[in-house]
RNA sequence: UGCCCUGUAGCUCAGUGGUAGAGCAGGUGACUGUUAAUCACUUGGUCGUUGGUUCGAAUCCAACCGGGGCAGCCA
């Protein structure tokens, strides 16, 4: 066979019947008759199934038996209205051709299966419906990230993911070493000696490429990393990962303000992409998911988000007469009980969060003039809470090296990074959003293993 | 890391002290258009592992292993 696929996508929203066309797929399902039989083929292009009519009239129709759920299959032949209801189009075969076979073991069944055991097959899952629409919605999402960017002046810089910054104050990091861990090299005080590894000293996956993106900001101006980011804590939750993917904006001349019109904006005009361009995909998760998803969305794209401050949030926590597991108290950090108690109770929408104790953000965050808050601000979102974390950059050199100091940082290892305030210092200001964080809120995918292709969390790779 | 829940057929689950069951999937057959097709018959299990209690354990106890939820840490 000479001839091209053509992809379901394609045929489902064909405008007049075709003749001779390739389609190849896995079956999804096989229905029976006596002389004929149907078959609902996918092929990943869309979430939508391409009905095929093979009846006795064409060779081989005893052996084609063997098709079943699972079997990926080549069928060539017409493209005709459909004589039966629930579909436009059928594909009438002329040829069939068993490709792989699928025995009856096939753990992908043509029902519905839990997520948990989806999880042990993550190789077949993003054959299941659900997984398909996760994976191509995630597609979609990312090429709205770069197209947000892209067309507001931001430039990509791709930030190191091995880094030697061992404390950029988010989290417990991946050492990275050639060292041999059976007979490693020691100095004389008995301790390993790194100077003898790859790099010469210690290395680890980066947490974040935030200091690196300040570099690049403060000389290419709007800069945006989007990428890989690895912690290591031991997190057992739904919400958190070994490894996934952040966007990292920062934006010379830029302060708490526009910064969080910045993550504001991005987070609405990359939903309404997705609403835009993932239609019959999203549908999928209105209906099995959360019905009130599509409305939600709709909200996020079109109601402005709220914001308070800390210490307004703090208040409003008070005052809400909650009995709370972890007490409410300025200076303390949010804990999630009170973050969605903000974004699915009093706010009921997203709530943007900034001006946080200085004691309990890291050393880079702008004091305020007050000098007990930094100009840091969080996005709260229902259903999953912290998505958005920025904030706007200590400029001031002489803040930044007390800050540092206070820290018990080293100025040494990031003289780099205070050079930056050094030589022509100017404000800044930036944010992290945590790409799959996103992606649930979108999808309303209740655990953020389901919407990474292979997820690796504490004990399971 | 702490607290809690859970492990029975390929999948979803019932069985709570007397020796293993259903639906779906698979197989065989029926049906001229089905839509998770339907109908009839049918194959399929070291009941997570190891040890203990008992005349007898899927069921009770202990340890271990796997899975999940919530919390902390964060994106």
């Amino acid at each position: 066979m000479s001839h091209k696929r053509t992809e379901i996508s394609i045929l489902i929203e064909s405008e007049s019947e075709r003749e001779n066309v390739l389609i190849q797929g896995w079956v999804r399902t096989r229905r029976d008759s006596k002389d004929f039989f149907f078959l609902e083929l996918n092929d990943g292009s869309c979430i939508k199934n391409l009905q095929v009519v093979v009846t006795r009239e064409i060779s081989e129709f005893e052996t084609l038996k063997s098709i079943r759920t699972g079997s990926s299959v080549s069928v060539f032949g017409n493209l005709v209205a459909s004589k039966g209801k629930g579909q436009k189009w059928e594909a009438r075969a002329k040829e069939v051709e068993l490709l792989g076979d699928s025995p009856e073991n096939y753990p992908l069944q043509k029902k519905r299966h839990s997520l948990e055991f989806m999880r042990e097959i993550s190789h077949l899952r993003p054959r299941a419906n659900m997984f398909g629409a996760v994976f191509r919605i995630r597609s979609r999402l990312s090429f709205a990230i770069h197209r947000y960017f892209q067309e507001n002046g931001f430039f990509y810089v791709n930030s190191p993911i091995i880094t030697a910054s061992d404390c950029e104050g988010a989290g417990d990091l991946f050492k990275v070493t050639t060292i041999d861990l059976h007979e490693p090299p020691r100095s004389e005080d008995g301790l390993i000696d790194f100077s003898q590894d790859f790099f010469s000293q210690k290395t680890y996956l980066t947490v974040s490429g935030q200091l690196e993106g300040e570099a690049f900001a403060t000389s290419l101006g709007k800069i945006y990393t989007f990428g890989p980011t690895f912690r290591a804590e031991k997190s057992n939750t739904s919400r958190h990962a070994s490894e996934f993917w952040m966007v990292e904006p920062e934006i010379a001349f830029c302060d708490l303000q526009q910064d969080m019109d910045c993550a504001e904006s991005f987070v609405k005009w990359v939903t309404r992409e997705v609403l835009d361009t993932c239609q019959s995909d999203l549908e999928l998760f209105y209906n099995f998911v959360d019905k009130r998803l599509e409305e939600r969305l709709r909200f996020v794209v079109e109601l402005p988000f709220h914001r308070v401050s800390y210490t307004e949030a703090i208040e409003i926590l008070h005052a809400s007469g909650k009995k709370w597991e972890y007490p409410v108290a300025w200076g303390a950090n949010l804990q999630s009980e009170h973050e969605r108690y903000l974004t699915e109770e009093h706010f009921k929408s997203p709530v943007t969060v900034y001006d946080y104790p200085k004691e309990i953000k890291p050393f880079y965050m702008r004091t305020n003039d007050d000098e007990k808050t930094v100009a840091a601000m969080d996005v709260l979102v229902p259903g999953i809470g912290e998505i958005v974390g920025g904030s706007q950059r200590e400029e001031r050199l002489d803040v930044l090296l007390e800050n540092m100091k206070h820290h018990c940082i080293s100025e040494e290892d990031y003289s780099w990074y205070v050079d930056l305030r050094r030589f022509g210092s100017v404000p800044h200001a930036g944010f992290g959003l945590g790409f799959e964080r996103l992606l649930m809120f979108i999808t309303g995918m209740g655990n953020i293993r389901d919407v990474i292709p292979f997820a690796r969390t504490p004990g399971r790779i």
